[in-house]
DNA sequence: ACATTAAGTGATT
DNA sequence: AATCACTTAATGT
């Protein structure tokens, strides 16, 4: 098998020893595809060591990338899916060589209940996981408003022919249906970055700004 | 001078 | 990103 003793640090030592007992110890090449999108999988992968990326594919087989699974953590997708037996939505791939041990999935009501280290770090994965995704959710989100804004000021500046926009943060808010906050957060970086020039209820849009 | 409205900021979710 | 809470700046009366 292989040296688990670093793992009794967050588990207790019975389940350190069930462990390996039951666990399937594997070493992953960099860049191989752990977990496949649609695959049903009945294993709890234990990373030990490396890096895998996780990450989801749209319609046209390109990847976003969702988070990070660091050494001593696991999968937060694979709980759900073990035990309800879906199929995977992601996909996993090492991002360096991995080591890491398979657990059987059918165990894991047992353990639940058994060990509350077990419990502890199933609930702790899934609460980061979750946070995780929620923050690479809004900076894809802060992206696309970021664009929204400069193409609306380009827009609005054409249309005016004029470099000067009369326009409230309020107003601007409105018409990207964001809130008023938000949008004077995103002028305050652009004004910073030397694109334009704020008022009140006044945007002056510097040469630079079109060079974006 | 005072009230009102616009804009800036930090913290939280 | 959104919302809240609060501050600060600009304007109108």
């Amino acid at each position: 098998m292989h040296d688990l003793s670093n793992l009794e640090q967050i588990f207790e030592k019975a389940l350190v020893d069930q462990i390996r007992q039951v666990g399937n110890y594997r070493k992953i090449e960099a860049g191989a595809h752990i977990i496949e999108p649609g695959q049903v999988l009945d294993q709890i992968p234990l990373v030990l060591s490396g890096l895998i990326k996780v990450s989801r594919m749209d319609d046209e087989g390109r990847e976003i990338f969702l988070y990070y699974v660091n050494s001593q953590e696991s999968c937060a997708m694979t709980f759900t899916c073990c035990m309800e037996h879906h199929e995977s939505e992601i996909r996993a791939t090492a991002e360096d060589e991995v080591e890491l041990i398979l657990l059987p999935g059918y165990l894991m009501d047992e353990w639940m209940i058994k060990y509350p280290s077990w419990k502890k770090f199933v609930m702790s994965t899934i609460h980061l996981r979750f946070n995780e995704l929620l923050k690479t959710l809004d900076q894809i989100a802060f992206q696309k408003l970021d664009e929204r804004l400069i193409h609306f000021l380009l827009d609005k500046s054409k249309a005016t022919h004029s470099t000067l926009i009369n326009l409230s943060h309020e107003q601007i808010a409105q018409d990207l249906a964001t809130s008023r906050v938000v949008i004077s957060r995103l002028l305050k970086k652009l004004e910073n970055d030397q694109k334009i020039l704020l008022y009140r209820n006044q945007i002056k849009l510097l040469q630079a700004f079109f060079a974006i």
